[in-house]
DNA sequence: TCAATGGGCGCG
DNA sequence: AAAGCGCGCCCATTGA
């Protein structure tokens, strides 16, 4: 297909960057190196995709974008995640993949040979490879509720963020009724698919990954300008983060751009990115939290049981008869106080195979429940 | 033939 | 004022 329009390869961007430009497309995005950028974000609009490869219907779509877009996908599915997991196979079996506890900068762990903490999520055909230990069992998992969030209230001392945190109020929501005070009084239901609380959960969780208004911006599609004002706003509800932020920053620049967590670990930040404080501060310390779950579960006995884990999430197999239980307390373990703030979890069971929600949601829910009759 | 680099993409 | 953070791993290209 992408051969018709003299692209031998997908993985070139220079070839397919000149097919394109041929096609009489207009590339204007470019690299850090200056070259034409043809990664996912130029294609997907080329091909009246949305972010979830959904039809926008705006524009004739261009037949190489979108195949370069699917040809891409498959292989990278092919090659990284299936190919990975049948090479990391042992004649039981079984996969073994290298867990390095410490390894990134932050002290996440990373996982490679397969890289089991980045099989794609966004549709099971992937992650139901890994399946449970025995024949009728199940695969049960939790994982944390908004932790990077909560470690940024309890450390950055938003107190009246953490009250109603601790009160069950949900996150998003509180913010948004301290943000927007006309909607103080609605409801979790009305403010459900408001697009105030989609607005405020966004710079949320931008405030927690150091993103900018640009990326704000792009994330949400609204103007620029707009969500400057609702930052604004936002910064003057809940205060303390910036103040936090600054005083992080000031503490790196003093201290040869590191920072000292409250577990003692000290974080190198890069030398021109002093505004990422925060952003390591709250994923290092959602990783000691995990880090002291999974003591929680050694000590009571249920190890045994886990078989991995994914940043935030503890992935485990157990007996059916005992699934409701075995996750039950696993999430248990994963629930905790944190510099004041409670830490929750929530805890799932699957099926026969790990794939997130789908035996329940998605269009595949007859399918897995077809292949649960067999199994069980 | 091999290592390094760049672009790209999967995850939380 | 402005800034997405952290990974693993693929392919193509480049330069020894």
């Amino acid at each position: 297909m992408a051969r018709q329009y003299g692209v031998t390869s997908v993985n070139a961007p220079k070839q397919v960057g000149a097919a394109l430009l041929g096609m009489g497309e207009e590339l204007s995005a470019k690299t850090a190196n200056g070259q034409i950028a043809v990664g996912k974000e130029v294609l997907l609009p080329l091909a009246d995709l949305d972010k979830d490869w959904h039809r926008i219907g705006g524009r004739e779509p261009n037949p190489l974008a979108d195949a370069v877009l699917r040809s891409k996908r498959a292989g990278k599915w092919a090659v990284s995640y299936c190919a990975a997991m049948l090479d990391a196979m042992d004649s039981g079996g079984r996969i073994h993949p290298m867990i390095n506890t410490l390894g990134a900068r932050t002290a996440r762990w990373s996982v490679s040979a397969p890289p089991l903490q980045q099989l794609p999520s966004s549709e099971w055909r992937i992650r139901r490879c890994i399946i449970a230990d025995n024949p009728g069992d199940v695969i049960v998992a939790s994982d944390f509720a908004q932790v990077e969030l909560r470690v940024l209230a309890a450390l950055a001392g938003a107190s009246r963020v953490v009250e109603r945190i601790n009160a069950g109020e949900d996150l998003h929501s509180l913010v948004t009724r301290m943000v927007f005070p006309e909607t103080a009084a609605m409801t979790d239901a009305e403010l459900k698919n408001d697009k105030r609380r989609k607005l405020c959960k966004t710079i949320s969780l931008g405030k927690a990954y150091a993103g900018g208004i640009n990326t704000l911006a792009r994330q949400t599609g609204l103007p620029v300008q707009q969500v400057k004002t609702a930052v604004q706003a936002y910064d003057r509800a809940i205060p303390e983060f910036g103040r936090w932020s600054k005083r992080l920053t000031r503490e790196a620049y003093s201290n040869n751009m590191t920072i000292t967590t409250p577990s003692g670990r000290i974080l190198r930040l890069n030398r021109d990115k002093a505004y990422t404080a925060i952003a390591f501060m709250c994923q290092s310390s959602a990783r000691d939290i995990l880090g002291e779950a999974l003591l929680n579960m050694r000590d009571a006995g249920l190890l045994r049981y886990v078989i991995g884990v994914v940043h935030d999430e503890v992935i485990a197999s157990a007996p059916r008869k005992d699934a409701e239980e075995v996750s039950r307390e696993i999430g248990r373990c994963m629930t905790m106080p944190f510099f004041g703030v409670d830490i929750a979890s929530d805890p799932e069971v699957y099926g026969p195979t790990w794939g997130h929600g789908y035996a329940k949601h998605g269009p595949a829910a007859d399918a897995i429940a077809e292949t649960m009759e067999v199994a069980t």
